[in-house]
Parts: C-alpha cells; sequence; structure tokens
DNA sequence: ACGGTATTGGTCAGCATTAGTCAATAACGG
DNA sequence: CCGTTATTGACTAATGCTGACCAATACCGT
C-alpha cells in the first residue's frame, strides 16, 4: 500500500547508501520512470518533494542529449554552518505544521532524538496556547514567537 | 457512559499494547470512523484531546492519496511516582532559580542528560523573557505559567 | 559553421484522494 | 443549572499522480 512517490525515494536513497562515501548518484528521468512503470514528471514530483534543501539535499540536472539528474546531500563540516541552515528554515515565522515538519525531519536525520524533540513541541504547544487563549496575540506574532523559541532551543542544542 | 472517543481511545491503547514493544501505530482516519460510525473529524478529536504531547504522545500524518496517521509513543522507564514527586517539588509558581536548581538536581541523578537540561531552560528563559519585557506580566504570575511549562516538559519525558 | 532533429528533462493545471479546521450543537457531570 | 466535554458536518488544505505542452542540449548531415 506504499505510495509509488515513497517507492521511488526509498530506492534513490539506496542509491547514496550502497555506495557508502559518495555525497552524490546520477539518474535518467525516463529511466526511473519506466523501472517504476509512471509518467517521467512523477520523478520531478518525488524530487520536489523529497530531496530539498530542507530534507539536506540539492538537485542539479541537465536537459538534452546525454542529460541526466544529479542529487548531492548537503553536507556541513562546521557545527556552525549548520545552525545557520536551520535558522534559514525556521526563519522569521513558522506555523504550527511547518515546526512539526521540521522536527520530524530532523530527528530522521538523528540530529534530535524522540525526548528531545517532545519537549520542543511541547514548549511550542505552550507559548502557543498562551499566545492565543491568554494573551490574545495575533497569529502572526505567534508564528514570530515561535519561530525564535525554535530557533533559540535549535542553538543551544547545536553549541551542546 | 462509555463516550465514543474514550472507546477509540482504548482501541488506540489496545492497537499499542498488542505488539508489546510497539512505539507507534499507523492509522486511517476515514477507515477508523466507519469501524465506529462516526464523522472523520471525531478522529481528530480523539488525536487532539488524547494523544498529546503532554501525555507522551507525538502524531505525524498527512493527507492526499496515501495519507494517514501515525501515533508515536515516547515511553521511558521513569517511575510515575517520581513525577509526581516532581510534580510536588515545582508546585504551583517556581521562580527562575528553584527552576535552575531542579534541573541542575534532576540531572545530577540522571533524569534527564545535559541536552534536555539545556532545551528546558531556553524555553522557560524564553517565557520569562517574554512575559516579562513583552506582555508585562506580574513576576508572580510568570513563576506560575514557568512552573505550568516545567511540569508540563517534565511529564511528557515520564508518561507513557 | 549552420540548422534541423532526436533526445532528454521541466512545468503546470487538473483530478482524485485523503486529512484538518472550526463553529454550532448536544450531551454530560457536578 | 452551568461549565466542560463530546459530536457533527460543511468547508478547507495538502498530497499523489498523470498528460499535454515547453525548453534545452547534443549530434549529424550538409
Amino acid at each position: 500500500m506504499a505510495s509509488l512517490t515513497r517507492v521511488i525515494e526509498k530506492y534513490i536513497n539506496n542509491l547514496f547508501s550502497e555506495v557508502e562515501e559518495e555525497q552524490s548518484v546520477s539518474l535518467r528521468r525516463k529511466e526511473l520512470a519506466e523501472i517504476f512503470g509512471c509518467v517521467p514528471s512523477q520523478i520531478n514530483y518525488v524530487l520536489r518533494s523529497r530531496f530539498t534543501p530542507e530534507r539536506g539535499y540539492l538537485v542539479e540536472s541537465q536537459r538534452g542529449g546525454h542529460g541526466y539528474i544529479r542529487i548531492l546531500r548537503i553536507c556541513y563540516d562546521m557545527p556552525q554552518d549548520r545552525i545557520n541552515h536551520i535558522d534559514e528554515l525556521i526563519g522569521d515565522t513558522i506555523t504550527d505544521q511547518e515546526a512539526r515538519r521540521l522536527l520530524a525531519t530532523l530527528q530522521e536525520r538523528e540530529m534530535i532524538d524522540s525526548r528531545e524533540r517532545i519537549l520542543i513541541e511541547v514548549a511550542l504547544r505552550h507559548a502557543e496556547e498562551l499566545g492565543s487563549s491568554e494573551f490574545d496575540v495575533s497569529p502572526y506574532r505567534r508564528s514570530a514567537i515561535s519561530a525564535e523559541l525554535l530557533k533559540r532551543m535549535m542553538r543551544s542544542l547545536a553549541l551542546a
């Protein structure tokens, strides 16, 4: 019952893990589509929805004869770079939904564990609750407060 | 007597206990609603009111084709009586200083690690800051808010 | 060189499918 | 009787997938 998108995502992930040290893999869109019996644009959908910068990937491609698609895994050597990346992802405001998705991704990438994740979710939820029912803060302002709190928590972890 | 919400809650709990060590279960909202002969949004109510981070659960979901709802249980061996004790220690209000001292003690006793402690401290400090400089909350009230936040975070780590 | 053609990937709009939100209303419990 | 909790349904939002159409590049014949 797994969706085609997830199957293809997994297939690509396997390509990464096959070559231990490799930080990039190359594909041919049409070939891949034939393997999975779908239209080529399905591959674009997988890339657009799964191999995003938010999830730590970059995608390069070239059309025409000898065209290709190359997926690169983002890798930060310096902790500071990673903090900056997360800071940018969060931005000045963040919705509840975006925050939860980010935390799921961070846990997948093992940058936080489940206990840390739940602590962060409780803190965010508490802030939201207080802001909406107690102090009647505007939704925009609440999302700014959430972003600030989330960034502080992530920064503190990165330095720990 | 046996409200539908409680019945569904129990049903989901059984899914967890079926597989002793299972830490997550997957659902389809529509299916579940059909099983219990209710509208799908009833499921959301059950999740919102029963499977919260404060109670040690995280809920992930996805809409659209092949959508799902996944409930994760964060299960730990901190005894319930100990968490009750912590609840009492915190009480209805807590000062910044008392909180810090408590966290240090908890870390010494290895009930939380240094990263978890930092997360909690950052969340408390953020709440304090917001309360004092932004919303002009009275010191007493701030200490009550801190106590509530601290208790929620500690409970989320302890409840199965 | 030039230009046509084959080859390769990109975009977008639309349909089907699934879950979320919200506010009104009902039911419950003290 | 009142406040809290539970339930419903209409409306909204997100996701997966396809197919028609667009864009870029290499190769080959002249």
